[in-house]
DNA sequence: CGCGTGACTTGTA
DNA sequence: TTACAAGCCACGC
């Protein structure tokens, strides 16, 4: 019988993991989050370093991973990985979502408002 | 347990 | 606009 592989690896069992990918999975087609955002919805402010961690650790097509840039609307898979770059902005482009000249994400147009439809408590933007 | 590194962010020059 | 530094947490050696 075929058993449920686990979306992630034994070690990555982490609560915190589980918030990102679902702060991730949140963020609607055809917008982007930038990795501090993502960290600020999933509960971590100030840890946008271990978004990224964690979409490194998580399954290629568990969480949609391109949508998130960072806070400049660049693709920081850029140099790590061409290819997942351009994976990326593919992506991204078949959502509508449109670059710069300089290849960078407009995110005063794409930039998810986590709260289009559903005010956050925490929005203190005003 | 310490050190260096990383799919980051913000402030300063 | 680019470059440098400090802050943050987890992983690998």
């Amino acid at each position: 019988m075929k058993r449920r592989v686990p979306v992630v690896r034994p070690a990555l069992e982490s609560p915190t993991y589980a918030r990102i990918w679902a702060a991730v999975r949140r963020i609607p087609r055809g917008k982007v989050a930038s990795y501090g955002q993502v960290a600020e919805v999933a509960g971590l402010p100030r840890q946008a370093r271990l978004v990224g961690y964690a979409l490194h650790a998580s399954a290629p097509d568990s969480v949609p991973w391109h949508r998130v840039v960072n806070a400049q609307g660049v693709l920081s898979l850029g140099k790590l990985d061409p290819g997942g770059a351009l994976t990326q902005r593919l992506r991204l482009e078949s959502e509508g979502v449109r670059f710069d000249a300089r290849g960078r994400v407009k995110m005063d147009e794409h930039r998810w408002k986590m709260g289009e439809r559903a005010r956050n408590r925490a929005g203190t933007h005003g």
